[in-house]
DNA sequence: CCTCCCACGTAAACTCACTC
DNA sequence: GAGTGAGTTTACGTGGGAGG
């Protein structure tokens, strides 16, 4: 042990050392250094584990001011590492059973018969018995909590910390400075680094989860709300201040070994072992890997146990260099090995065919342009990117409990499958056909983002507790919702259409009926918090568990082609055209030939909805018995019959005869003034 | 025993591209 | 030009090992 533990006294003229080439350092260096050191922890200059720049350059034009060294600052680091291996030799020493810090008598103790039975399996250890360490006290205060680089090292939630804690409590006996030093707590944002411990990790990515739930994820990043509000559940519950960016700097690394885990899992003979939240694999297949990529070597030894809610949290963000042996493969029939409990991460541009294998408990992640026939996965986290097509069957069984997050521009088409107990995200453009889902989705969270098309029987089945969440610019057709949704809270944003919802619910957020608004069909609704720009217009026929039959706003266009809504996949090419940019409300302005891109996606994405709509209406007025000729159906296809008519005009001409006299004026007119008619009252 | 150097991991800061 | 997100660079920590 140095001689600084034996406690010599500065002032030793023969620590002066004349050969600047090689430190020597004497007790009175030791002392002063310390000291030095001390000086600067109590002014604040260090963050959990680390010294500000400043104060490193301080110390050492002090230490070669003192002693007229020259010396650089690696030396005084140098010294300073050493000293903290001294501090944790002694530390771990203290810590034995039977063995406890005095700090009076700055020494180990235990009784005789400890110390012999201690020695005589570990004799290196009999330097400590009678050994007095002076100093301990100082590096206590110098050191604290802080090992390494502290994110998987020791932390005040860890074991080991408590003695710590004592021996910080033990050293507030003989200084008055050293409470808060090691207060455990992140540091403050005037501190340079932040000691990531496992438990701010877990509660951060708790954080993380809790906005996924919420649909405040997209894509890549979370929304700057959503940042904001993780921030500061963080800082109330650490009491620190950081902000976002320190989150978000978090987060990145988070996600790097995330990636990294997913690289490795990909390879032939790694797996993921969830109870010791590691990746495992033998030590050959280790040995290979490690060999053509070093980086991996860190992750055979240390547990990544935020690695499974980061699969939920990053879902979609499977990087494009990583290749994994999932990646950009057609799964025919029987092809996929079952791998329960296993993480899947899937790449671009996929074929699943049908008759797949079951992933029980498993994590999918997909990325962009897969094709999903049917298969069960109970249990599944299932995490989708955009652009995907969902055809029939594609999930054949029931996912109780599962996750399902589903991206932008997917397309959901019939006989999937109950979602009881289900988180359901799904992000703007997606396109829900008939049968999307066919059973209850009781006690469901769904979160609806922007310009979505809900199409007829979307939801066939009563979502009793459930929230709904919705956000702006979806179309809600016809049948949407043929139950009720009793019990059922209701968000909803702005710009929805409305058609036909069911049932005794609550509405908050402006979805409230018009004042004159027929509410004979039974439900009891109750409106809170007006809205703004929702249409809700006349009754036409009631049905069965129904309260109302309400027009739509602009969702009426020229039926492109006769479909069969019930046996044919709405896969409609067009969708794909739809921009993947971020979506904004859009004026309301005529197209031109000259409009911007954006614009014209969004009128081909129009299109597609509206195309849509026509095949719901079709349905519609096929499984609906009109007593007389007027209905939204024959309005529809009268209005679309008219040749020459852009889809402006279409919308146009549907906020116009929303009017139900105005729609019985425009069906009764003959078929060559239905044009001239609409125009003219238009331009008025 | 001690210094010095190296490789590597991490957090924070910085830069750039993009959108509005 | 401001705001934002993604990617890159920089600064600083650590442990291990060679060598005096």
């Amino acid at each position: 042990m140095d001689q600084v533990m034996q406690g010599n006294e500065i002032g030793d003229d023969s620590s002066i050392n004349l050969d600047n080439s090689r430190a020597n350092w004497t007790p009175s260096q030791d002392q002063y250094f310390l000291e030095l050191l001390l000086s600067h922890v109590h002014k604040g200059n260090k963050t959990g584990k680390v010294f500000t720049r400043l104060a490193w350059a301080d110390m050492t034009e002090q230490f070669n001011s003192k002693f007229g060294f020259k010396y650089d600052v690696d030396v005084l680091k140098n010294r300073y590492k050493r000293f903290k291996k001294q501090y944790y030799e002694i530390k771990a020493m203290a810590s034995q059973n039977g063995f406890q810090w005095d700090g009076r008598l700055n020494t180990i103790t235990a009784n005789d018969k400890t110390w012999e039975e201690y020695i005589k399996a570990h004799p290196d250890a009999q330097v400590f018995r009678k050994k007095l360490f002076p100093c301990y006290n100082d590096l206590c205060i110098i050191y604290g909590h802080t090992v390494a680089d502290g994110r998987y090292s020791l932390s005040c939630f860890d074991e080991g910390f408590e003695y710590e804690e004592n021996a910080s409590k033990e050293l507030d006996d003989h200084t008055s400075t050293s409470k808060g030093v090691d207060d455990q707590t992140p540091p403050t944002p005037s501190q340079s680094k932040i000691d990531w411990s496992p438990m701010m990790d877990r509660v951060f990515v708790e954080l993380m989860l809790d906005q996924v739930r919420k649909g405040n994820k997209a894509g890549r990043t979370f929304t700057r709300q959503a940042w904001g509000d993780m921030a500061e559940s963080f800082n109330n519950r650490f009491g620190c201040h950081y902000g976002k960016v320190v989150l978000k700097n978090r987060f990145n690394v988070l996600s790097r070994h995330y990636s990294s885990i997913n690289e490795l899992l990909g390879k032939e003979g790694f797996s993921w072992d969830k109870a010791q939240h590691k990746v495992v694999a033998n030590d050959q297949v280790w040995q290979k890997c490690i060999r053509v990529n070093h980086k991996f070597r860190l992750y055979r030894i240390k547990s990544m146990p935020f690695y499974s809610g980061m699969c939920i949290v990053c879902r979609d963000e499977a990087p494009a260099d990583c290749k994994s042996i999932l990646e950009r493969k057609s799964y025919g029939n029987k092809n996929s090995t079952p791998d329960p409990n296993g993480s899947l991460h899937i790449g671009s541009e996929n074929n699943f065919i049908g008759d797949t294998q079951p992933l029980p408990y498993a994590s999918l992640h997909t990325g962009d342009g897969s094709n999903f026939t049917k298969e069960p996965l109970p249990d599944t986290a299932f995490h989708v990117g955009g652009e995907n097509s969902f055809t029939r069957d594609t999930i054949y069984q029931p996912l109780p409990y599962a996750a399902l997050h589903i991206d932008d521009e997917n397309r959901l088409t019939r006989d999937t499958q109950p979602l009881p107990n289900a988180i359901l995200n799904l992000g703007g453009e997606n396109n829900f056909t008939r049968d999307t889902i066919i059973q209850p989705l009781h006690n469901a969270v769904w979160h609806v983002g922007g310009e979505n098309s809900f199409i007829r029987d979307t939801i066939t089945q009563p979502l009793p507790n459930a929230t709904l969440d919705i956000g702006g610019e979806n179309n809600f057709t016809r049948d949407t919702i043929t139950e009720p949704l009793q019990n059922a809270t209701l968000h909803i944003g702005g710009e929805n259409n409305f058609t036909f919802i069911g049932g005794e619910n609550n509405f908050i957020g402006g979805a409230q009926p018009p004042a004159n608004a027929d509410n004979e069909g039974g439900g009891k609704n109750s409106t809170r918090d007006e809205g703004i720009e929702r249409i809700f217009t006349r009754k036409t026929q009631p049905q069965k568990n129904s309260t109302r039959d309400e027009g739509s706003e602009r969702i009426f266009t020229r039926k492109t082609q006769p479909q069969n809504a019930d046996k044919e996949p709405l896969l409609l090419s067009a969708g794909k055209n739809i921009s993947r940019q971020k979506k904004r409300h859009q004026t309301k302005a005529p197209a031109t030939l000259n409009e911007p891109k954006k614009a014209r996606n969004y009128n081909e994405g129009m299109s597609v909805a509206l195309k849509h709509m026509a095949v719901a209406v079709t349905s519609l007025t096929n499984k609906t018995k009109k007593e007389d000729n007027f209905s939204v159906g024959n309005v529809m296809k009268v209005l679309q019959a008219i040749p020459d008519l852009d889809d402006d005009l279409i919308l146009d001409a549907c906020d116009f005869l929303e009017d139900e006299k105005r729609a019985r004026l425009f069906l009764a007119l003959p078929a060559n003034l239905r044009k001239k008619w609409l125009l003219r009252k238009l331009r008025s």
